[in-house]
DNA sequence: TCGTGAGTTTACCAAATGGTAAAAAAGCAA
DNA sequence: TTGCTTTTTTACCATTTGGTAAACTCACGA
């Protein structure tokens, strides 16, 4: 036993652990953001990754594992843009850089929003306890220094908690509905621009004071 | 052959046939919306309409054919209060109403509102045509409605396409979300009242003139 | 170069799942 | 009742799927 290890419960991952531990949940994102948890089968995610599917069971203990890892290492990157509403700052200019990098998020990482959404339509099953834990307190946070701004007459009066979900709603639509807004707008560049120029007005009339 | 049939190539269906088929459609929308269509078993459904699943094989011909039937027999609820925008109505009102419908069906409709988002998540593979053949041509109609009604003064100026997509998204994301609303705002009667509220705030002053 | 542990493959398996065949039962008109 | 159709059940089947055992290969330090 090496004494480089810190943890002494776990071994320090080998380079090719933590290059193939990566492409799994890269191929795995892939495929559960698309056919959501049940429809995702193991040989999808093996064929994706370009590894055997006993291959994969190596590095993961099973299917459901690689879920769960996903969505965990996922959550933190998804509340990047609201843990950063500053209090310091101009309400009204926080809430529109939350509103465009929100949806600047669902241009980004579309895979990301769909597998939340999946996961979320099924009921939580599998994020349920992450969901109290991770987004509950920031939520609740950040509704309260909403509530402060608004009380203060820096912004609109208005609901903190549908406020949030009305962003939250709007611009994740993009990323989830996506083969919906394919068929009703094609023009995919100019859609994107629109549709933050539209969330930008609808928000700051919606919070001008 | 009994004459009375009024097609040719159909039978009227008994009225055994009409009750097991309802059986079997409401039971399949409950486990559809629920699980998605591959993560939704013939058994789940079979169980929740108390018929063997032989049975049910015998109303319809597989798995697929149920989905896309109620997926069909759906279209038509979910856009009828889009359908009911009136040219003649007061614009403010007729949006604002349609917003408020719009919630409405989220409310008392969750699992067709689910079934759909499931479908359309996961890139709507058996709705592609509908949406073409139903949705768009609908959709085209009244952004065109809300165009003329822009450009002549009577709302505020604003995008059509991203405006009905904004009501979309945030009267939807009640139902779709409910796994996470009920985790952020517990209480769930109150949580509607307020929902409507800042729904209509919202959109009343995105379109005021 | 040789041994050892990390990594990979081959060959499986048990359960679940969509679906079928055919017999049995239930309606129902005469 | 009799005979016919409609409906339901029983007993299967083939495929898919998550997962395992064990043999095998490979990198690498002594």
């Amino acid at each position: 036993m090496t004494d480089e290890a810190t943890d002494s419960t776990k071994r320090k991952p080998s380079r090719i652990q933590q290059k193939n531990r990566k492409r799994v949940l890269e191929a795995a994102l892939d495929v559960f953001s698309q056919h959501g948890y049940r429809g995702a089968t193991l040989d999808q995610i093996a064929e994706a990754a370009g590894l055997s599917k006993p291959n994969i069971l190596y590095y993961f203990s099973g299917k459901e594992e690689i879920h769960v890892t996903l969505l965990n290492r996922l959550m933190e990157t998804w509340l990047d843009p609201l843990a950063h509403l500053d209090p310091r700052g101009d309400p009204m200019a926080e809430l529109l850089g939350y509103v465009r990098r929100k949806l600047e998020m669902s241009r980004l990482y579309p895979r990301e929003s769909r597998l939340f959404a999946n996961e979320i339509l099924q009921g939580a099953p599998r994020m349920a306890p992450h969901l109290e834990s991770g987004l509950k307190p920031l939520f609740d946070e950040k509704c309260a220094l909403i509530q402060s701004w608004s009380d203060a007459g820096r912004i609109a009066r208005v609901n903190p908690r549908h406020l949030i979900m009305s962003i939250w709603a709007t611009s994740q639509h993009y990323a989830d509905f996506e083969a919906q807004v394919r068929v009703l707008e094609p023009e995919t560049d100019a859609s994107w621009k629109a549709a933050g120029a539209h969330l930008e007005t609808m928000f700051r009339k919606l919070l001008q004071p």
